[in-house]
DNA sequence: GCGATCAGAT
DNA sequence: CACATCTGATCGC
């Protein structure tokens, strides 16, 4: 069996300590009400949740991190066999509620795995996150960064959540007689419904479990699961789709709104010269007749005049890049802040994966001379070196699946995998392992 | 029959 | 396009 000290957002047995970044369902593949490996360690909202997830989970196995602080872990080390103390902080991530960076320090040296964050510039929470690291790593350099990289693409480019939650009001606002339903997730975009509850002065419906995550996350008069105190309803984003909507306007005008959605990732490569061989609108999405329309202008004006961001593909459906993950330049100024030596991204199974490196190799510590090296290697030939430099400088890289699954990955020019049904399956997460 | 895992859909 | 999640099929016990 591998040795290993940690596992993040991985569940399999091997490790002494477990560490949940947040309670998405693609992080917790693998845990279980009955899980017992060992303590689990995650933020106070998540614990708060936990019941409602796994229901008869042993409680005691849970500890809380607190933000901001270090804490210290006395575990053996995997290959001496001696003890040895691994130390935490935990960073705001600004995904969903309770969500959380870790930043380790031990043995094998310095590591953030970020999970699913949103580096936000306009954000209070980001500023006080990026204190918080630049503190912790003022005296020491930063060995490997597990990396959000959904978005690790220059055609990935959307504004703040703030923009687009004033964008969703416009167009509620300007539907005053429709029913509005919007697409979420178990977790994630209350901060969003909060905004609409507050601008438009008017209760949120939700669907009964919902209401029971909001309670829990303290928020007791804003939702309601009575259908005839408002015309603004939440409702799970899988029940949501055009013929929903289709069958909602048989009985009272509808419009559906979807915080999310790539539409705009597809505009939004138009006139940059095509680098990267945009597929147009005519994908799957538009299966009806919808033809990709922008959004009429008069309808959903914008206060930054970017209209990239909003669209509808059918008549009913207004998708708005409201999104819990950082865009390309967010996830550039991150890696700028921070200058790993290395850096992993944990997102393997995506099929536009890019090598973190590819974009951002040249601001990593240790590596930038090399990068400029092969500055004049053609596409094929520097992915091929990409690969070879983040095997060489991952830490316990044997034993974390990212590292297994690449080495047999083949990369098109572009830096896609290609080997998609092999990857889907393998999600997020990390094992700390052996130096 | 049950939970775990996979495939497919949204 | 891809996130997070659902349903339904299949596997192992």
């Amino acid at each position: 069996m591998e040795s290993g000290m940690i596992s993040v957002d991985k569940w399999s047995s091997g490790s002494q300590v477990y560490f949940l970044t947040h309670l998405h369902a693609d992080h917790t593949v693998g845990l279980s009400s009955k899980w017992s490996r060992a303590p689990l360690f995650c933020s106070r909202v998540t614990a708060k949740l936990f019941p409602s997830k796994f229901p008869g989970f042993d409680l005691s196995l849970l500890r809380v991190v607190e933000i901001g602080r270090w804490h210290s872990l006395p575990l053996v080390s995997p290959t001496s066999g001696s003890a040895t103390t691994v130390s935490v902080m935990a960073i705001d991530a600004n995904h969903c509620p309770g969500s959380l960076m870790y930043l380790f320090r031990g043995e094998f040296g310095c590591m953030l795995y970020t999970g699913d964050f949103r580096w936000e510039k306009s954000s209070n929470t980001v500023e006080v996150g990026r204190t918080i690291l630049l503190d912790a790593l003022k005296n020491e350099k930063l060995d490997i960064l597990y990396l959000d990289n959904t978005y690790c693409n220059p055609r990935y480019s959307f504004p703040s959540r703030e923009v687009a939650a004033k964008q969703i009001v416009d167009i509620i606002t300007a539907h005053p007689k429709h029913d509005i339903i919007i697409g979420i997730d178990s977790l994630g975009k209350e901060d969003l419904l909060l905004y609409i509850s507050r601008t438009l002065n008017i209760k949120i419906w939700v669907w009964p479990e919902r209401l029971q995550i909001m309670h829990l996350l303290g928020f007791h008069d804003i939702f309601t699961t009575k259908t005839s105190l408002t015309r603004v309803r939440a409702v799970p984003r899988y029940s949501f789709s055009i013929e929903t909507l289709e069958g909602l306007n048989t009985l009272c005008p509808t419009i559906g709104i979807m915080p999310s959605g790539l539409p705009w990732a597809v505009k939004a490569v138009k006139g940059n010269g095509n680098v990267f061989g945009s597929s147009c609108s005519t994908s799957g999405l538009n299966k009806s007749n919808g033809n990709m329309d922008f959004a009429n202008g008069s309808k959903t004006h914008e206060p930054n005049g970017d209209l990239r961001s909003v669209e509808r593909y059918c008549e009913y459906i207004y998708t708005i890049a409201y999104s819990d993950h950082s865009c390309f330049a967010e996830i550039h100024e991150f890696i700028e802040l921070l200058r790993p030596i290395s850096m992993k991204g944990i997102v393997s199974s995506s099929p536009s994966y890019i090598d973190p490196h590819y974009f951002f190799g040249h601001l990593c510590g240790t590596k930038q001379a090399f990068w400029r090296l092969h500055q004049k290697l053609d596409n094929e030939e520097r992915l091929e070196k990409v690969d070879t430099i983040e095997i060489k400088s991952t830490i316990g890289g044997t034993s974390s699946v990212a590292g297994r699954k690449r080495k047999r990955d083949q990369y098109d020019f572009l830096g896609r995998v290609s080997r998609v049904s092999l990857l889907r399956r393998l999600g997020h997460g990390v094992r700390i392992a052996d130096i």
